[in-house]
DNA sequence: AATGAATGAGATTTCATTCAT
DNA sequence: CATGAATGAAATCTCATTCAT
């Protein structure tokens, strides 16, 4: 069934099956045979490769954390002079991400669960810091500082809010993304800072 | 340990058994001896008022989606012939709603489980159904039809995004209710319909 | 949903229950609640009148033994001049019984249990040692007396085999109890003994 | 408490656990914990091999009805040639197998499971049918063909009669399989077809 | 490195029995 | 006498985790 593989093989083997068996069925209704099965291994071979089921789970949520982040810096550094060019590259690919309703199932789970585990909560917090610092050494000079934090989570919600329209309703992908940017933008317009304080 | 209740008080008294427990611990991690001994009752007798912890998880989210549309009712009715102030109570009495942490935590859950269970969608969407007809009966004329539900829509994710929010950082509650309600009359008065389509 | 009875008419009530209930679902399927709503009184008469579960299934065993007892006693009586005239007809009057589908799959029920239960077995064995007594005083001169005992058991047997035969196909009813009846009586006619010992 | 063993063997382990907690308590009061100490292997292993307590009963049953198949086909292949010895074989064969008490405790269990089981009384007709197409295949020429069938039931009925008999009181074995062995012999034997049609 | 049989704690659910009314 | 809400022990079944091979 399965042949020796190179150890970051096996691993992203094993956190693409989990991916896949979490978004059809949750962390708490996919059961480690699930995975090994989706992976093409052997339940004892999991174990090799991560210290508990919720480790996965763990895995799984920091490989997203990872894109996100990713996808921000991507977009901050492909504009470095041009601040309005950089907002928006972000937030459009950010709503990218969002609007993809596997990611949304994912993330479901993810927010239930991090609620709950010290370790999710931690990784959360970690990202919240660091795109909050990108976002400060970008913006830091058109908007008051303690306006980035407020702002970020604001965009970052309403990204949220984007994903659960789209699952909802994907045939309003178009419309809801286009509407979504358009509201980020104007948040996070140095603009949008003078209005509203 | 208990005395016999009137049956309307038991099953009260379960639900909110239920409804702390799962915030706490989510809906898997609790155990119907955990709601029963928060009850205080028997595990036994839940099961006289549940058939299953399915139908629990159930009622509990079919209550907290009637307060929703109770709330949307009792605003609107508040204000018949003032269609601003109506949008404006509305909007409010929503945001109250999505600003309490602890809802929030068991819309977590109820948001990962409703993309499981059949019986959820199916409350799902008749609730959609029912605050868009409300919408509809009241807004038809001021709004383009078509508009009407899109802008529902995201007028719940937009709550859903300040619940998330407030549900991160408590202490920014009041700030992240006034942003979100404005935002919400813009996106709900007639003006904004001429704006965008 | 009832009234005050008089416990005769209580307690068959309750026993019909039983048996009905037993016989659609077995002992160990059927609930006291489902007999209790048969008899159509409350769980908590059930246990006015019987201290358990399993003095009710003591009860209809009981009574289907005293019929059976009441058979043979009948069919004797009812011949106390006509030695071969008396046997018909309780051969005959065993195998209506025996014949009877609804009572066989109580009887399924009474056997399995019986085997099992010590209060069953020493009714049984009771039941027993009245027959061969009845049997005894009858055609004791006839047959040897240590061949009465083993002989009534054979015929007690075959009318249970006839009960299996019937209940798996009722069609065969009459052929095979009228095969029963004949085999019986060679059985324990005067001349079997002497052809077989 | 136990290695790893051959599938096979672990099955067998487990049925064997299987009919002996039955036969000693019957099959209700058997409980899963029971077969696991028996067969000296945890709860969760059972589930390995069976995917329910009923198919553990259902397994048993099926090993049962093939084993008395099993007596018939080795009694009728061993006498190609000699229509009435076969007939002899195969009737000794049964009664030995119906002689047994251990047996018979199961078969109880078994006949008023496969009253309310699909699956058991599914079984059991599809053992009737393959008993009915040996015979009829040996004996078709000799009897009239719509005979076999009820003579064959009424053959296992005696069988069942027999095992009765023994099971109440193990000191007549001998006697009541002899006086058994006739009358199927009887029964069978093409005479029989003459005298009685 | 890889397997998968084996474990056993723990979850949901059922139901005979009790007892306050 | 009668009710049925309440109890809680026990049963079936699941599954993360271990470990001999």
């Amino acid at each position: 069934m399965s042949r020796v593989e190179a150890p970051a093989v096996r691993r992203a083997q094993i956190i693409d099956a989990g991916k896949q068996r979490f978004r059809e069925a949750g962390f708490h209704a996919t059961t480690m045979a699930d995975i090994a099965t989706s992976a093409g291994v052997s339940v004892g071979l999991l174990y090799r490769y991560f210290p508990s089921k919720d480790e996965i789970i763990r895995a799984i949520v920091q490989a997203d954390m990872e894109s996100q982040l990713q996808t921000i810096e991507t977009a901050l550094e492909a504009h470095p002079d041009d601040r309005t060019a950089a907002l928006d590259a972000m937030t459009t690919g950010l709503a990218q991400l969002a609007a993809d309703p596997d990611r949304t199932l994912l993330m479901l789970e993810i927010a239930a669960e991090t609620a709950r585990s010290p370790a999710l909560l931690e990784l959360a917090i970690a990202l919240d810091r660091r795109v909050n610092g990108l976002l400060k050494a970008r913006f830091g000079g058109a908007l008051p500082a303690d306006e980035i934090e407020i702002r970020m989570r604001v965009m970052l919600s309403m990204l949220t809010a984007l994903a659960f329209e789209v699952y909802r309703d994907p045939s309003r992908k178009a419309l809801a993304t286009r509407l979504t940017v358009e509201a980020v933008r104007q948040l996070l317009s140095p603009e949008a800072g003078a209005r509203n304080s």
